[in-house]
DNA sequence: TTAGTTTGTAACAATTCTGTAACATAATAA
DNA sequence: TTATTATGTTACAGAATTGTTACAAACTAA
């Protein structure tokens, strides 16, 4: 996952907590406490996606949104709006401002993830991609379908999760304990040398001649992309 | 299993059995009965992980989560947040306040001991993210790869390690106690002549021609970088 | 059902890593 | 200087880790 996300909102908890969990998610975070210099900050920034409070201290979430809109360079920025409880009629005005999701507060952090997940892969496909690609491979997570220099490879099941997990962060080496809780349904119990045979399958498949070798060994390690 | 652990907890009687047995499984722990001394403490500490009463005598455990995630210097420190059965565990939930991690009061050890394992491998990896550097040395932990002058340099698990721990502290003489301990998993018995053939193992994979010589020995002290 | 896949494990092979001993060399003290 | 102690260097056996293969059980699709 990745993007730019920008955050408006006066309460510096909230900012806090959900940059700091975007960024986790791989985001490039940046935020502004007040409306007008949140605007200037905002154009700058160039976000794939802004979260907007509703009540801030100088203009109102709606202003501001009114103002972006005008904005021919961010018209089609999406929006979701972060609005407090008991504040239902606004809702609608705020939809009807061009706003592309709401969220009442206090949300957790998951459903926060799942609007902009909807959102960004309504309104910008581009900078959501299901497809996980690292040099000449490519995963696409919807068809379940794996490519390497173009040609098509067929993996099992566990090839494919295993194939998935390590593209989730190319390079990183992962240890066995790792990868067994990643990629195997949770509390199975199977031997870490599994992981070997199924590491050997999966270079099998995803091996092609004159191309190097995908999947390195780090002796006491683990297992990565490289 | 390593690392430093922190509780906050105001009933004696946990903390005395969380962290007996914690030591026991090698990490070092401090703990504080109340929040305001607890965060205090805690920052002098620096601990790899957190476990965090939700009901204390002056702060709530939501406060201190807060106030941690302030602080730039611990906003990916993990957190598990032990509650109470029925502590508005929703509520807790909901907020999202940037906790790893729930444990209902009351779990028994090895429920804890799994949760620490899972949240330190999550979050450690991925936070400790960075590249120990050195001139021109620069060890890469995620991708356990090591650099000289931009060129790749092959080191064996313990001879990474062993740069490792010099890295954490460089220009730091260590003994070969020191080194033992740190470098060597917990009870193995090991010659410390051994750690001179290591030292010298490594010498060769780091030296380059032309290069000055990284490690210095200090007679009847031991070794260090330079 | 049946034929074809997929999966986990065991067994063995291949490879790499480790610790130690033994000897060489360097530094220090007397 | 010589004696003594600490460290450098090398070689090697056996530990430990990983690669590979084969096979039976579990699972799927027709």
């Amino acid at each position: 996952m990745n993007g730019k996300i920008f955050i408006i909102e006066d309460e510096p908890s909230i900012i806090q907590l959900v940059q700091h969990n975007l960024e986790k998610e791989g985001f490039i975070v940046s935020s502004s406490l007040n409306g007008n210099e949140g605007l200037k900050e905002l154009k700058k920034f160039e976000p794939n996606l802004l979260l907007l409070d509703w009540m801030l201290p100088d203009l109102s979430g709606i202003d501001i949104c009114k103002n972006i809109r005008k904005d021919n360079s961010f018209k089609d920025l999406p929006i979701i709006m972060l609005t407090a409880k008991g504040e239902e009629e606004d809702k609608i005005k705020g939809l009807d401002s061009g706003v592309d999701d709401y969220l009442t507060k206090p949300f957790s952090f998951n459903e926060l993830m799942a609007r902009i997940k909807a959102v960004l892969r309504r309104s910008n496909p581009n900078t959501v991609s299901d497809n996980l690609e690292f040099e000449d491979l490519v995963l696409d997570r919807i068809e379940k379908r794996v490519f390497r220099d173009k040609k098509e490879i067929k993996l099992g099941p566990t090839e494919f999760r295993l194939l998935e997990f390590f593209l989730s962060n190319p390079k990183r080496v992962y240890s066995r304990d790792q990868i067994l809780e990643n990629v195997w349904p949770n509390n199975v119990n199977v031997e870490s040398r599994t992981i070997d045979v199924h590491i050997r399958r999966l270079r099998q498949s995803v091996n092609i001649k004159d191309k190097k070798e995908l999947i390195r060994t780090v002796r006491s390690s683990g297992y990565s992309l490289i």
